[in-house]
DNA sequence: TAGGCCATCTGGTCCT
DNA sequence: AGGACCAGATGGCCTA
């Protein structure tokens, strides 16, 4: 932070700070920070540097306030600054410097704690996106984008019966987005699991297999020299969403050719209204919990094997798909996917408000 | 190494 | 006075 010390810009401070910190500094900067705070602020010098201009400004106050008491600035050449206006500042003695720094930290842990809080609501909003992933995760504000256009893009499903299997449900989807993050859509949408959606694109692109359908699809965001992202899911919840979608110009013949293998979903319908009772099943546990208690979807699966290398640097594709991956027929997670989706999906919404239409 | 993303600290402002 | 919110600054990490 150079701030502070730009109000002065005198080194001195800066020593005797780091002389005040000296004292302070066992208990770190905050008393309760955070394990990762102390991990990322194991650099002395980071963390103290911050320290030191934080202790800097305040010392720096209460010096600038002994400097000025009763003295009329003095400009460069010498004449009389106007005396400033307004309260004069209280004197910081000892104890009101030590509430003060006592605030600041306590400032600070809320700050924190705000921010973390903000975005877990962020985890929250991904995890209802369609390219869920845990393991990739979309940047905040791609996140924020996506979720605009996803909206966006429902609202158009429901409004004019467009049907989310559609070009144009891509396209908004992908709307504005980055490359890669535009790659990672189309691509959910073109490898997700869903046989319905997998049938669909083979019968635009003529061929099976999901090489043919990434190579060929209209839908795929090439990027310039590369080659088109590969795999990435569809939220199992949204595929669900697409089987039971019935809406006015929706020409998928029967839910029952969908065999996904997760039954359409036909417990009890959420009320349009339910918004905030769907999100509060997704009420999930903290991050920490979730790692536990994550189940991903088979998409989940292609995800986890490409995250590390999505976006651009999946130059080959997985060989036959991310269907023919083993990890696909041999699933380290025990709970029924679809029991867990069932109770994840955001989809009841829309679905259930499709139904009842 | 540059650029993107992120977490954190910080001071300012507004509100209660 | 104190909390919430915000935006700027900073430094770390990661990737191309």
């Amino acid at each position: 932070m150079t701030k502070p010390f730009a109000k002065t810009g005198d080194m001195t401070d800066l020593v005797n700070s780091l002389a005040w910190l000296e004292e302070e500094d066992g208990s770190s900067q905050d008393g309760d920070e955070s394990p990762e705070m102390r991990g990322r602020h194991s650099l002395a010098a980071g963390g103290r540097s911050r320290s030191c201009t934080e202790l800097g400004s305040e010392d720096m106050e209460e010096e600038e306030e002994e400097e000025e008491e009763d003295e009329e600035e003095v400009g460069p050449n010498g004449e009389k600054a106007p005396k400033r206006r307004g309260p004069k500042k209280k004197k910081m003695t000892k104890a009101r410097q030590e509430r003060f720094r006592a605030r600041r930290i306590k400032a600070n842990a809320r700050e924190r704690s705000r921010m973390h809080g903000l975005n877990d609501a962020l985890d929250n909003l991904r995890r209802v996106m369609p390219c869920y992933s845990k393991t990739q995760k979309l940047s905040k504000i791609e996140t924020l984008r996506l979720a605009r256009n996803y909206i966006w893009a429902l609202s158009e499903v429901l409004e004019s019966g467009q049907s989310p299997e559609s070009h144009g449900f891509v396209e908004m989807l992908c709307k504005g987005l980055s490359q890669p993050t535009s790659n990672l859509v189309a691509g959910c949408l073109q490898l997700g699991p869903s046989p319905v959606i997998l049938n669909k694109l083979e019968d635009k692109c003529g061929g099976p297999g999901a090489g043919g359908v990434v190579a060929g699809h209209p839908l795929s965001y090439p990027s310039p020299g590369l080659p088109s992202p590969p795999y990435g899911s569809l939220e199992a919840s949204h595929l669900l969403h697409m089987k039971g979608f019935k809406g006015p110009a929706y020409d998928n013949p029967s839910p029952n050719e969908c065999s996904s293998g997760t039954p359409p979903y036909d417990g009890p319908l959420t009320p349009p209204l339910s918004i905030s009772g769907n999100f509060a099943l997704k009420q999930e546990p903290s991050p920490h919990e979730t790692e536990r208690n994550f189940t991903p979807h088979p998409s989940h699966h292609a995800h986890y094997l490409s995250s590390h290398h999505y976006p651009t640097s999946t130059a080959g594709g997985l060989p036959g798909g991310p269907q023919a991956h083993p990890l696909f027929q041999t699933s380290r997670y025990e709970l029924p996917l679809d029991v867990a989706f069932d109770s994840f999906a955001p989809s009841h919404l829309v679905t259930s408000h499709v139904s009842t239409m």
